[in-house]
DNA sequence: CAAGCTGCTGCTCATATGATCAAGACTATG
DNA sequence: CATAGTCTTGATCATATGAGCAGCAGCTTG
């Protein structure tokens, strides 16, 4: 090797990074091998490989994913590094004309995802599902054959006295049939009058035995609800404006199979809690797979507590959430 | 595989694309190997390599260098190409507070950057010369031991009889001393009053001998001057005020070898290029390695027209001459 | 001047990557 | 409903790259 001779060191010009750079140039615009630039360069590959290595090291070569859609994927890994998640989807939602529309089209986008999701990790056994606007939208987006699980659970209470029922029944049908597994339901109010009640609803069989079903399912899918006046409990029924008030009091957020939850991801008013027929929080997050939907403006707070009661591993969500879940954590 | 129920197509989102980016971050940002990436992403290796490929091809993910200095490796390139170069080499010049500075700034570091370039290309057998400030800097930065020529050999004339001298003869001299070769001057002026003169000179042994060797040396270093008032051919009495002007006149940019050119790379006086002794530029032009030299403000011109007349196939100059080069090329 | 040390070089070998190919899946069309 | 064509997929093999190591040069220090 004649490389010898540049040890007499005439370089006040920084020979060595001089050759970097014509080794970046030669190997990353130019697209030759690190044989072909140290042949051109007149040093060992293994020179050029060492040269090419600094350059990245000293960011004298930066390589970046340009890409629009990219914060979408840099939004999913900050959402699964935070909260250990398995896997997170946040798609993007184009701007609307009216909030409304966003709202629609956001639980439109969002939903259509969920059901991709669903449909890529082929849960088997018992899925448990709750109910909802995004519920019915994910149950609308499914196709026949998503799944091979035998039998889909109702994980809390659906029905209705109001003149705008759940439409829960739906949901659980939809996912009954495009898959052919069984569909079992939870005939009680999502939320009773007194604990005394929802104790002696759960111990008779006809909740009971959803309810143990919704407990051993290894599956759970369930969206998130705001807590104010366009809550889907108030308009169901299942909660007043006495509670909604004493809710706003306790600092809730949202619920999660209608339970209300405070933005540290606790129950935010225990009494309340107590008269909720369902899956207990605690029971959810011991799942194995916990698909968590939040869709639309308003849900970030909502979202996070959820994902800090620990009962969500694997989150589907629209940007707009993410960031701001992301922002707060 | 599975990648089967993917094709039920529930992908208004560009679930092909977000694969290509989640396989982009994972691969360029976190340093996975294809086969990791590929596990995550539960796609085969050759999947996430038609991605990354498909990522750089749509430009999703961008390699750029960003060090200072990468301009300097595009102008070598430019002048490489551009003018069929076997080199070149750009140094950058710091801004000084004078112009003159400047000027000396660049011809120093141009001179340096030089003789490094000749010592990396250790040329062989005879080795001609020119003379000049730019080419006394040039051997000053030459170190002990640079070449294993046998000759070093002036290329054209360079005696003068004015009060300021050419120290063209200290050029030769450092480069012999340098090296162990001995050396050849050219005893005889530059520049002299008649053709006949010129011709007689030449085919005197003095002077005849020396052009042969120059003929047949392989290799060529030699400067670049600009006209003007400030010519080294003016101050040191070769050519005066007349000649001067019938050179402005005839659109002269500068001189390779006392031989003054136009911006197209032709002799831009010959009635002058027949009164001057040396080395002519086709025969310059037919050497193996030609190391041409341009340093300081308003080389550019004679450097193009000395690129442009094929004498140069060795470039070592400043940032700015390339620039203008490449703009004007 | 000797001796140890540091840092750089190129080597070997394991691994990662890319080119090419054959088979299968889906589409479009008769 | 068949069938040809196109696209995508994963396999094989050659090539390119990277990790770790031993040797050597130059520098420092006794």
């Amino acid at each position: 090797m004649r490389a010898g001779v540049s040890t007499v060191g005439q370089d006040e010009l920084g020979l060595e990074t001089r050759l970097m750079l014509r080794a970046a140039q030669l190997y990353y615009r130019l697209h030759l091998t690190q044989d072909q630039v140290g042949e051109r360069l007149g040093v060992s590959r293994f020179k050029v490989g060492r040269l090419l290595d600094r350059a990245l090291r000293e960011s004298a070569v930066r390589i970046e994913i340009v890409h629009p859609d990219i914060r979408l994927v840099e939004l999913e890994d900050g959402l699964c590094s935070r909260f250990r998640l398995r896997s997170a989807v946040v798609v993007d939602v184009p701007p609307t004309a009216s909030p409304a529309d966003q709202e629609v089209l956001a639980r439109e986008r969002v939903a259509g995802a969920a059901a991709a999701q669903l449909t890529a990790m082929r849960p088997t056994g018992a899925i448990g599902v709750s109910w909802g606007r995004t519920m019915l939208e994910v149950a609308a987006h499914l196709r026949p054959g998503w799944t091979a699980a035998l039998e889909i659970v109702q994980l809390n209470g659906a029905m209705s006295r109001s003149a705008r029922p759940t439409r829960a029944q739906e949901v659980v049908e939809r996912f009954g049939l495009t898959s052919g597994a069984s569909i079992q339901l939870m005939p009680a109010p999502a939320i009773v009058g007194t604990p005394e009640l929802r104790e002696a609803l759960e111990r008779d069989a006809s909740v009971g035995e959803t309810l143990a079903a919704a407990r051993s399912a290894q599956t759970a899918v369930f969206s998130m609800g705001v807590v104010g006046t366009e809550s889907v409990h108030l308009a169901s029924g299942f909660i007043g404006e006495a509670d909604l008030a004493a809710l706003a009091e306790a600092g809730a957020v949202g619920d999660v199979l209608g339970r209300f939850l405070s933005l540290d991801g606790r129950i935010a008013l225990p009494s309340l809690d107590r008269r909720t027929i369902g899956l207990p929080l605690e029971e959810l997050a011991a799942k194995a797979l916990n698909v968590g939907v939040a869709a639309g403006p308003g849900r970030g707070p909502i979202a996070l507590a959820a994902l800090r009661a620990g009962c969500i591993n694997v989150m589907v969500t629209d940007e707009e959430t993410a960031t701001w879940v992301i922002d707060h954590a």
